[in-house]
DNA sequence: TAGCCCATGTAATTGGTTACATGATTGA
DNA sequence: TCAATCATGTAACCAATTACATGGGCTA
């Protein structure tokens, strides 16, 4: 069977919300940039396709003159689209963990690049902490410990789950390394 | 800056350890299928590529009869390539977490649909656990505890780290999902 | 003799990145 | 006035997957 591209799924995800401009699916995109990543070049021609296909209208809402904007939003057959998807199980998808990579094949290095790419792996989970916790404030703090229908507050305790166990590998790592010199 | 293919630099790690054949590179990639995956159709070329830019040998190993077989062993130059990379800093690399776009997305959808998702999710866990389990009998297990130069174990471990992780938050989800109908 | 593992490869296709091009608006 | 942000898009490129094709050897 084909691949499909999921880009168009991401897309889908958000304009079942509300309408928006390519421009601002890509920047809604950044606050998911730890699951999920799309760039331009992938974002505006599949907003164009569906469009074509019928899953999403094109509104011209030109700012003021000449600069064209263009609001996108969802139609039915588009919400029925993203429905379906949401409830197929997770296909197959090939693994590429390149720091891990890395380490598994580090016996062909020396310890001291070890230690070094594990020292920058930490110092990248703890920006990612940091970001975590960023959306953490913005999206659930003050707000009912879990309430269902909050699937933001899902994917960020997921984050933090995750981050918090790499960290933690990562330290237990590092100390077993640099004991042993 | 082009991206460079990582294939290359799996197929060139395992070599570093011993002259392989395409088919017995693909079979050790079993073992961390949980950090990295290649296909046929990308070993087989890249292992001409690199033969022919004088990373690997080929030589023929044939077996009896007709039948040929190609075991590639690592120049020199291929081991500085491998090493080379192994120093460099992982660079951002797209992530594409589709089960976090689905839960992400799932207000879109049932309570149902994201029950059913986080249990085949949890599933698939444990299989994981189970696999990674297999592997630290097979690699660590009756051997000291950690030995720095022993980089299968640091990959396990990564492994359990994550996956306990991962079941943990899946739990946790799952209880308050279910705790609210 | 059927099925599984060993073993190598190619062709077609595409999803996706990167780099480039262009211009308006806003605020320090 | 300079930089950042808003805003849309295309062209070139390729890494990688999937499906297909082929055949030997072993063993239950």
């Amino acid at each position: 069977m084909a691949r499909q591209s999921r880009t168009q799924f991401a897309i889908l995800g958000f304009l079942a919300s509300e309408p928006a401009t390519g421009y601002e699916i890509r920047k809604q995109l950044g606050d998911i940039a730890t699951i999920w990543y799309e760039s331009y070049g992938q974002i505006y021609p599949t907003l164009k396709r569906l469009t074509k296909e019928g899953l999403a209208t094109r509104a011209t809402s030109s700012g003021a003159k000449g600069s064209d904007k263009y609001t996108y939003t969802i139609t039915d057959k588009g919400h029925e689209f993203l429905k379906k998807w949401l409830e197929e199980p997770v296909q197959f998808t090939p693994v590429r963990h390149e720091l891990g990579l890395r380490i598994y094949f580090a016996k062909h290095s020396t310890k001291e690049v070890l230690i070094s790419q594990l020292g920058r792996f930490k110092e990248v989970l703890n920006e990612a902490k940091e970001f975590n916790t960023s959306l953490h404030k913005k999206y659930v703090l003050d707000k009912e410990p879990l309430i269902s229908s909050d699937h933001a507050y899902m994917t960020i305790s997921e984050g933090k789950y995750i981050i918090d166990a790499k960290l933690a590998w990562c330290e237990e790592m590092l100390e077993h390394l640099q004991g042993k010199i």
